[in-house]
DNA sequence: TGTAAGATCCTA
DNA sequence: AGGATCTTACAT
């Protein structure tokens, strides 16, 4: 049994939403119907107020699908190669969201070279190579998170949510990763132990 | 038109 | 520890 991730269940500040990712599966439609998912194993929250938060000193042409009501998707590219996801969350006009950093994936796409295939879980261990993976990039900005889209979400399924609460699967809580503002916010999520996780925190 | 910084990743 | 790489944002 898996369910859809609607945007209602979005609309929370992404300091709420990013723990409860974890576990949740990310759903990418390649145009083809070709389907990938990923179990979500490390989040970040960006939120109003965050100095690290590309909408901190305002709209401008790459942040605004910040902006919007949740359930959109937030891509943009960084250091000129990779790309980044973000899954929009709050009110409409209040910029937050929460980027997506690991997925264990669920199977190896096509095109995934020899090379990576050595270490399968470290595939999509990272913002950037997680959207490598994934073939997402900025055609994807601003595309709604709804079955059928190129990209959705689904709740943890229920062995997941069983697995927390007997503690065999644990949920840590610490600060966020690459950043120069905003580093002593203890606003990233992991899933303890999994091999996807980017680095070590 | 110029420039500095950046929510990364890979190699050494 | 350092370099690749190039877009974005903002100043001039």
């Amino acid at each position: 049994m898996t369910s859809y991730i609607d945007a209602t269940w979005l609309t929370r500040p992404s300091t709420l939403v990013a723990p409860e990712l974890i576990g949740c599966t990310l759903v990418r439609q390649m145009s083809d119907g070709c389907i990938l998912r990923g179990l979500i194993v490390e989040t970040e929250a960006y939120a109003p107020d965050d100095p690290a938060m590309h909408a901190y000193r305002g709209r401008t042409n790459r942040n605004q699908v910040m902006f919007d009501a949740a359930g959109k998707a937030y891509v943009y590219l960084i250091y000129g190669s990779y790309h980044c996801l973000n899954v929009v969350t709050d009110r409409d006009g209040i910029a937050s969201a929460v980027l997506l950093r690991a997925l264990e994936l669920e199977q190896i796409p096509t095109w995934v070279d020899q090379k990576e295939r050595l270490k399968p879980h470290r595939i999509a261990a990272g913002p950037g190579k997680l959207c490598r993976a994934l073939k997402i990039d900025l055609t994807l900005n601003a595309t709604l998170l709804e079955i059928g889209q190129p990209l959705w979400l689904e709740h943890r399924h229920p062995e997941f949510e069983q697995q927390l609460e007997q503690g065999n699967l644990s949920l840590i809580q610490t600060t966020r990763i690459g950043l120069t503002k905003g580093v002593d916010l203890p606003w990233r999520w992991y899933l303890l132990n999994s091999l996807a996780v980017s680095k070590k925190g």
